[in-house]
DNA sequence: GTCTATACTGAGATAGAC
DNA sequence: GTCTATCTCAGTATAGAC
């Protein structure tokens, strides 16, 4: 990789974590990194694409990592589902532990969620990953229904990325995931489908 | 009002419900509105703020709902605290109620949390339902510890706000708050702080 | 008090010379 | 590959007409 890429690179992801992806100007990145305005879009096109290339770059490792501690806790229960305990760990303890050692990546993505770039940056780059554990947790919890199931997956994305962007982003990422998994293995063993609020004075009012 | 300044929070509203906020600029809002840039200005002084009184304008029967269908509900089990379902209701049931009336405004919201612009407009419009909302919450989950009960609150908003936005914003809202009450009631009634995973393989190898 | 016309600053993107 | 110059469009600010 050339030497020019490679500063806008670092710049770059020093700059969103400190500042957040819209705040941060192409001006800006290019002036601390001391290269010309147009170097960011012959290598990267766009200041999108050079966000998602700061993401990617760490986040593989991340995604390699939990696709591993998956494997290994399907193997494990095989031919059993893993319990969702351990599915939800294998998708936060590495993301978490990057976090202790790279503080900058994880504020970096909270800042894309606080920025909105969410679904797109997401999309690109935990696709195959999120089908792969979205269909773990599926089998972990045979008894909640399909379209329930599916409102759930949604609900704990959500929960996820307040939790990676929340204040105190800087403190023990790790014990953040215990927080976060007990809350989400209560949400996706709730009883499904069941009328909790038939009988609700509030609610048979209206 | 003057027409001038209604013109311009209807078109406004349609354009950030259709395209988001940071999609639609200003120069799009007061061509379609068919008024002076300026005017904007004049009446909003910024855009942001435009955006501040395009929301309040329909929050706020919204939660004044909240808080009415919370009194209740208080008043009814007091001197216990309401279930955390009923709590929950008395948040969620009167936004679904407008987004059956006005899908506009639903979608605004979603719109907002998409463009990350959440905490601000968040803090100045709902800090006062969030804080009675929480405190009902807390006293109705009495054995969670507070810095647990805290990250629930925050898990929450995330789930809260994904489930606004998140794809099919166009279906049955009030299906919706069932789903993703049974969701939270299970998260808050998690057992706290039990070492979920000490015996996790997974985990005891790192 | 309201509104119009216009100018200012800074953003991302691009064409073309070297 | 790199850089200069320029383009378009954004939000904002101001002067002044009514």
């Amino acid at each position: 990789m050339s030497d020019t890429k490679q500063k806008i690179l670092d710049t770059a992801e020093r700059l969103f974590a400190e500042q957040g992806y819209s705040a941060t100007s192409l001006r800006q990145i290019i002036a601390d990194a001391g290269v010309n305005l147009a170097a960011v879009h012959y290598h990267f096109g766009s200041k999108e694409e050079l966000l998602h290339e700061v993401v990617t770059r760490k986040a593989a490792p991340v995604n390699a990592k939990r696709l591993a501690m998956l494997d290994r806790s399907e193997a494990l229960h095989a031919p059993d589902p893993p319990p969702i305990e351990e599915v939800l760990h294998a998708f936060l303890i590495p993301m978490a532990e990057s976090a202790e050692r790279n503080r900058q990546f994880v504020r970096v993505m909270g800042r894309i969620i606080a920025d909105g770039m969410l679904p797109t940056i997401l999309e690109k780059t935990f696709h195959d990953v999120l089908v792969r554990f979205v269909s773990a947790l599926r089998r972990g919890v045979p008894d909640v229904p399909d379209e329930e199931f599916r409102w759930r997956v949604l609900f704990m994305q959500g929960a996820m990325a307040h939790a990676m962007c929340g204040h105190g982003a800087e403190g023990y990422f790790l014990s953040r995931v215990e927080h976060l998994t007990r809350f989400l293995v209560g949400g996706f063993r709730a009883p499904a489908a069941q009328p909790v609020a038939a009988t609700d004075p509030v609610e048979v009012e209206r």
